[in-house]
DNA sequence: AAATAATCGAGACGGTACGTCCTGTCTTTGG
DNA sequence: CCAAAGACAGGACGTACCGTCTCGATTATTT
């Protein structure tokens, strides 16, 4: 029944992104009844797709992973030079911003929202860094994980930024990658 | 009717420090029943220190505030050069961090929170960078709102890091700074 | 949707009447919690049904008002001699006695319960006096107001000593017709 | 301390007038602290002269109890027919009416209100039906208790329509007397 | 007249009922 | 046969009242 099943996905989706837009209007705030008049169709419809609150919060958190994880798979970081690369990364964080940084601020933990999340999303990003280290162009004393700690933090700060001031998205990846690399570069 | 208040501030600041123990433990669950009974008071006594829940998320939020006031102040970070400033802003960030990073993982802002946050937090903070760019020291291009945002970043990714894996205090402030500062100097 | 309707006025006559069997016993107290367990439905469902406790309270003097005026209505009060006719009415109200006398303890007006409850309930009684004084077989002197008073306190009266003492319906309607149409002196 | 006894009885009775007063305007509503306040006092106040609200409700008919008892011992019973009994006991009754009708619509027990209740009140009158009985002027099977319960239904009934109509107190007298004794029809 | 005791108000506190709102699970109806 | 509509139980929220309590301040009483 693959065309039933189509629809179904078709319709979840679409949940979804009105969802994200509401949410994002009205933080945290809005009712499970909010949320399917916003879709156009019934609360129990709306708890036929999803059966909690948390899931539907879990498949937005998902659909970003997803978004974002085909933009990082075309960056296509490991054919690239560290700094390239990380400039691409970070181009790709950014475009898919606005929504990363919503799902971010409440408490949706990424990681747990997608099973794929950690191959698709975390493993790269690590793998960059690693080979970095290798490579030896960063300094002594940071694992991988801080790394990536910084570096998120760093993203996230940028992207609240842009989100008041208005910073064209060139300007905040080259500010971001800027700052990072000279931040953690080996030689300083 | 000085002790009257004092007493009621008192208790009230008793209220503050046990639901964000509680608020740490449980998350955003946890009941006002469940609040009160933490603090070892009734429901009614709780409504009738804090009208809402929601200000009673804003008084931890003004408690982190003006906890983080105090050390800032006595960090005197207009005494002292750019980076023995920069190290002991985030040595009080960091020491006041798990409050801090609670309240921000929730939809508080801490800004509306206090009424001096303005004066007490940004203040401070933005001056110093301020100072660091009229010194010539920071490379161009980075506004004291800009800077603001990558430290502040870079502070909650590694206060992130350090909750996960154990960080040392000293260590955490040392990445930051030397990340930060390598980042941001000019000459680079 | 005639169906769903009829299903809602049922459920609601059931929560009526548990309520009024509840009300009958705790008196005044029982919380919406007790009569909702009593009803056998959530406290959410009763206040779906009854806006108010007051409201619940109106509808049951309300059920109390129709199903008197039932009884009244085949009483079939104008074709009968004023003394079968009294008859009657009293062994109507004697009958739906007890919820009767529920009500007029709390302070909820019987007539302001029901819409109809003037046309169903005063008229008639109103009526069987007005066409005694007319047929001029009572003293001069008594209103049909002043006698309906009389009469209802005279009813009330032998339902509270009907209450306490074991007292047959027929002995109590009884007692009081003789009582009054005739009145206690032996032969006056 | 004979003094000190006697200063807080008369605030007593002073709380017990005002209450009186306030709950036959408000009816049943009216919290303690609306009770309070129209008597000129504090509600802690209050609480110091009647623990429970029920307690007040009591005093209050305790007082009506006393008043009534001292207006049928005056009526002195005992030493007149019948006929000019019931109608002294029925002036008495009518002349502390109001009172005695807003606390027995209330759900408060006249009986219980006071520990003499049943010596001063019930029992005279018992007495004065059990004489009647006993001389042979009431038709049978009328028991003592029975009479009194419907003697006291009709002079209740006169109240309520007394309270409406504007009927001069003599005039119920001698309405309730009049039916009582001799019953409603012309010539019985 | 000064010290002491009783009484007052003011109001905080725990507890509980109320009425509202939202969540997650159902049944019932219609396309 | 699945959608839309909406009823239902449960529970949290914020409000209001009750009965208990402690606290100063204002009286009366006592020495």
């Amino acid at each position: 029944m693959s065309k039933g099943e189509a629809l179904r996905d078709r319709t979840a989706a679409l949940i979804v992104d009105s969802a994200a837009a509401l949410l994002a209007r009205s933080g945290e705030t809005a009712s499970m009844e909010d949320i399917a008049t916003a879709a156009g169709i019934g609360r129990a419809t709306l708890y036929r797709y999803f059966a909690n609150r948390d899931e539907l919060l879990r498949a937005m958190a998902s659909a970003s992973v997803e978004e974002l994880a085909v933009q990082i798979g075309e960056a296509d970081l490991d054919n690239a030079p560290f700094d390239e690369a990380l400039t691409r990364l970070t181009r790709a964080i950014i475009a898919t911003g606005s929504k990363y940084l919503a799902l971010s601020r409440d408490g949706v933990g990424l990681t747990n929202a997608h099973p794929d999340a950690d191959k698709a999303l975390i493993q790269p990003v690590r793998g960059l860094f690693r080979r970095a280290i290798a490579e030896g162009s960063l300094r002594d004393g940071l694992s991988p994980d801080l790394l990536m700690s910084l570096y998120s933090g760093l993203v996230r700060g940028a992207l609240g930024a842009g989100s008041d001031r208005r910073l064209g998205v060139e300007e905040m990846v080259a500010t971001i990658v800027t700052v990072f690399l000279h931040g953690v570069r080996a030689k300083g």
